[in-house]
DNA sequence: AGCGTTGTGGACTTTGTGGTCCAATACGGG
DNA sequence: CCCGTATTGGACCACAAAGTCCACAACGCT
């Protein structure tokens, strides 16, 4: 009644247009501050189209929050695919960092997440899902480090994973406060400083 | 005449009321959901009043932001005042979770950050500072490691208290979208794991 | 071609909310 | 005690934004 599936590939492109769109404004000015009309008028839609697919703005937002989390981890997927060493990740890390410091804003997801966390439970799960999704990008780094002779094998390639999320949407979060990226950097470096605790033992040249 | 300072005891008062009241419902609600009429019926006092001392919205919302930011922060200072070794920043931070356990939400300042960053640039300014006194509350705590000779001389007490705060911050957005004080636990535990690189040469009791 | 189902246009309704206005009241100093 | 200023009540306005409705068009099947 209130919203269904699409039964013909009209449909289906049609709603696809709409939550693409929707997407876009999301990623671009939060969830929030994303207007139904504004997002019709994006995609050439109609109101009964968008009633037509879903029962409300939440179901809306849902969906569009989980594209644009797609389309997040696909790059981030890209990113982290081929890193198996230590260097390579400070490398991969570093890169992000610069890419911050030439357009600053939250991390993607990270904005996302405290928005709708406790407002769209289905929008939570799928930012959850894309936490989720992101750790085990970095765990099955970790765990590739370890196959290389590079992590110790008592080392939780998961906990790991966590702990340098943490450090990166935390510190996104204080260089986004302050607009100034030091923090983002600070915030992982230490995250690798503290990977580097869990190396296999390594002449240490001498910590500046 | 858009705003203007309260010129008497009276209406110190009022303003006073109104913004106390707001500060609550904004920590309750977040910034977005807080309605001007709710704070109002709160507060016992009527729009003209409101309008008398703010200018618009934005005006209250930065007030109640940074009154709701000195809260929180008289409550870490009172936290963190005495901490002076590794041990009772270690306890302290558990007490810190445990709390989380009992009561999940955001950080408290956290939560008004990402949703004030981009859209209220005085409320901005507020939060940058509240991090920056909570990040010297903890700079302190190690400049104290450091008088006690726990602390290397060579680490930097400003650089730690930014990555133990992106930590802190990063965890509780990840198990706050989680429902999960799990990464908090992970995240700073790898803090202090990495805090410990620091301290000044020690027995390592055979990590788990 | 005809009929039922699905999709679409877009005007209309409703409601919530920020913000305005002006008259009335309380204060506070001379 | 009186006047000017600060303060207050609360009705009112404007408007944005979500959600409803119904007639019509397009399609797909037999």
């Amino acid at each position: 009644m209130s919203s269904s599936e699409p039964k013909t590939r009209r449909g289906r492109v049609s709603r696809e247009r709409i939550v693409d769109r929707a997407a876009e404004l999301v990623a671009e000015h939060g969830v929030q501050a994303t207007r139904l009309d504004e997002v019709l008028a994006a995609a050439g839609a109609s109101k009964s189209q968008l009633y037509h697919y879903f029962a409300d703005r939440d179901q809306l937002v849902e969906a569009a929050v989980g594209r644009r989390c797609e389309q997040v981890l696909a790059d981030l997927t890209a990113t982290f695919a081929d890193v198996a060493t230590f260097d390579e990740l400070a490398r991969t890390l570093a890169g992000f960092v610069a890419v911050y410091e030439r357009s600053p804003s939250g991390c993607p997801i990270g904005s996302l997440a405290s928005e709708v966390a406790d407002r769209n439970e289905g929008a939570r799960v799928r930012v959850a899902g894309a936490f989720a999704s992101w750790e085990r990008l970095l765990a099955d780094v970790f765990e590739r480090m370890r196959a290389g002779g590079e992590l110790r094998a008592d080392a939780s390639p998961e906990a790991h994973a966590t702990a340098l999320l943490a450090s990166i949407e935390g510190g996104l979060l204080l260089s986004q406060t302050r607009r100034d990226a030091a923090s983002l950097r600070i915030a992982v470096d230490a995250a690798l400083g503290y990977l580097r605790t869990s190396l296999v033992a390594q002449p240490d040249p001498a910590p500046k």
